[in-house]
DNA sequence: CTACACCTTCCAGTGCACTGGAAGGTCAAG
DNA sequence: CTTGACCTTCCAGTGCACTGGAAGGTGTAG
C-alpha cells in the first residue's frame, strides 16, 4: 500500500505519515524499486493504536516508547504497564472533569434558553455565563 | 490581591497570568500607586471559569472571545450558545471516546496483570500491547 | 510527448500555550 | 544600607503536533 492509500485509510495525511516515521512512531516501511514506501496492512491497526493512544492523553513520544518497546518485544510488560496505569488515572481524572463541565454548559445553555431574550441586553451580566 | 497571590490561589504560574491578560482572556487589573497589579477576588473566579473552560477543550482564543462577550453584556447569548453547544457535542465525543480508550487499557492491563511474567520475555510479541 | 497524479527529500513555518531570562523598580526586615 | 522577596516590561525560546512549499523523480492515460 502506499502512502496516499494508507493516508485514505486511516484519515491521516500523508505528511502526519511521514512526520511519524521520522519521530518513530512508525517504523520506516519497505520501499518499492522507485523508494516509495510501502506499507502493510499492519500499518493501519499500528496507526489505529496511535489515534487511540492519542485521544488518552498519551504523547507520541510516549506512544512511540511503548510500541517500541512492543516492537523490541522485551519484558517490559511491567513498563508498560506503570505507564498504562498512570494514564488510566489521568484519564479517569479527565473523564470526570469533563462531566462536570459538560454539566456546567448544559445548565449555561439551559439558563441561556429560557431567558427572555430581552434580558440578554443588560449592560452590565450576560446570563448566560455569569449568573 | 497582588500577582503571587493570585497565582497560588489559583495554582496558574504569574507568567502565565500575564500571558492571559495580553491574550484578552484576563483583563488589566488595577495599578498600586507603584505600577503593581491588583486583583478584585474576581479574578479568581474568572480564572476558575477559563480553567473549566480550557478543561472542555476550548482554546483561549474562544475562551477570550466569550468573556469579552460577557464583559460587554451584549445580547450575545445567541452566539455564546451555539459555541457551548458546538462543544458540547464535542465534549460528548471526546467523553465517548475515552471512555472506550479507558475499556480498552483497562483490558490491556488486566491481560498483563494475569500474564505469567515468564510470557513476558517471548522475543517477538509483549502480549500486554500486541494480543 | 505531455499532462497529471502521485511520490521523494529537505527545510522552514504555524499555532497553541506557555516559560525563561535579562534588566531594573519596590519595599519590609535585619 | 543591604539583602531578599516580590514586582515590572520586553523579547526570545520551548515543546508539541503538525503543515507548507520548493525542487525534483515516477508512472499511466491520452
Amino acid at each position: 500500500m502506499r502512502i496516499g492509500e494508507l493516508a485514505s485509510h486511516t484519515g491521516v495525511a500523508t505528511k502526519t505519515l511521514r512526520f511519524y516515521e521520522e519521530s518513530g512512531v512508525l517504523p520506516g516501511p519497505d520501499r518499492d524499486a522507485n523508494g516509495y514506501r510501502n506499507y502493510s496492512s499492519e500499518f493501519v491497526d499500528r496507526i489505529n493504536f496511535v489515534k487511540d493512544a492519542q485521544s488518552a492523553g498519551l504523547t507520541l513520544k510516549e506512544i512511540a516508547n511503548i510500541l517500541e518497546l512492543r516492537d523490541r518485544g522485551e519484558s517490559t510488560c511491567h513498563h508498560t504497564m506503570e505507564l498504562l496505569e498512570a494514564h488510566l488515572v489521568d484519564l479517569d481524572r479527565q473523564i470526570v472533569e469533563l462531566e462536570r463541565t459538560r454539566r456546567q454548559l448544559v445548565a449555561m445553555t439551559r439558563r441561556a434558553a429560557q431567558m427572555d431574550p430581552a434580558e440578554c441586553v443588560d449592560p452590565n451580566r450576560c446570563q448566560t455565563i455569569s449568573g
